[in-house]
DNA sequence: AGAGCGATGGCCT
DNA sequence: GGCCATCGCTCTA
């Protein structure tokens, strides 16, 4: 069986730890039920990242990212879209992986209810998988080896990983700081990367 | 106190 | 490919 992936696993460098989160499993629990799925597309966001949230300092909602490794930071943007991010490093060192797509594996049923659609479009984007799964500020911070949003890995075994830039941003948009699986069709966007 | 804007996605063309 | 909804956070005054 998985099992969760270790505190540990999360002081690496960010963008390690970005590349093995692909193929790592996302598990939620609601009252509602399970969804989960497999991690194929990630951002990595660094301290002296000029695209990064913390790249002005500590505020009230970029706290998280200053926090422990291993939890949750979660934000909402453009008035509608909620994002989810492990956070990485050791405390006091923002950095985070930001999951931009997952492969749905359990509850799609739950997810289309949330989502209103199905297939490709349940998971497909950084907005999407966190409306599929019912991620928002409250889980801000969570830890994510152990309770009701879990990150269990891996999944599988090595794959094709492709780097590209990174989505939607203005500043540092040339640094190589995206990754997913080479050809998987839950991908949110494929073109980028220089 | 208020303006500006963003790690987006849905819908239209 | 383009438009734009929608609102919390940050910065400036």
């Amino acid at each position: 069986m998985m099992k969760p992936l270790p505190r540990h696993f999360y002081l690496a460098e960010t963008l390690t730890v970005a590349r093995s989160l692909l193929g790592c499993l996302l598990w939620r629990r609601t009252p509602e039920g399970v969804t989960s799925g497999i991690i194929v597309e990630t951002e990595a966001y660094c301290q002296g990242d000029a695209a990064s949230h913390a790249a002005r300092g500590r505020t009230p909602r970029n706290a998280s990212m200053f926090g422990p490794p291993g939890h949750a930071y979660v934000y909402f943007t453009y008035g509608m879209h909620h994002c989810f991010n492990a956070v990485t490093r050791a405390e006091g060192v923002a950095e985070a992986v930001l999951i931009r797509a997952l492969e749905p594996v359990e509850g799609l049923e739950l997810m289309g209810r949330r989502r209103g659609t199905d297939g490709r479009q349940l998971t497909n984007g950084p907005g999407r998988l966190t409306q599929a799964m019912a991620i928002d500020r409250t889980l801000d911070g969570a830890d994510l080896t152990e309770g009701d949003l879990v990150i269990h890995g891996p999944a599988a075994g090595a794959r094709d990983i492709v780097t590209a830039t990174r989505v939607g941003i203005t500043r540092a948009r040339d640094e190589p700081w995206r990754f997913y699986l080479a050809g998987n069709r839950w991908v949110s966007k494929r073109q980028g990367g220089g």
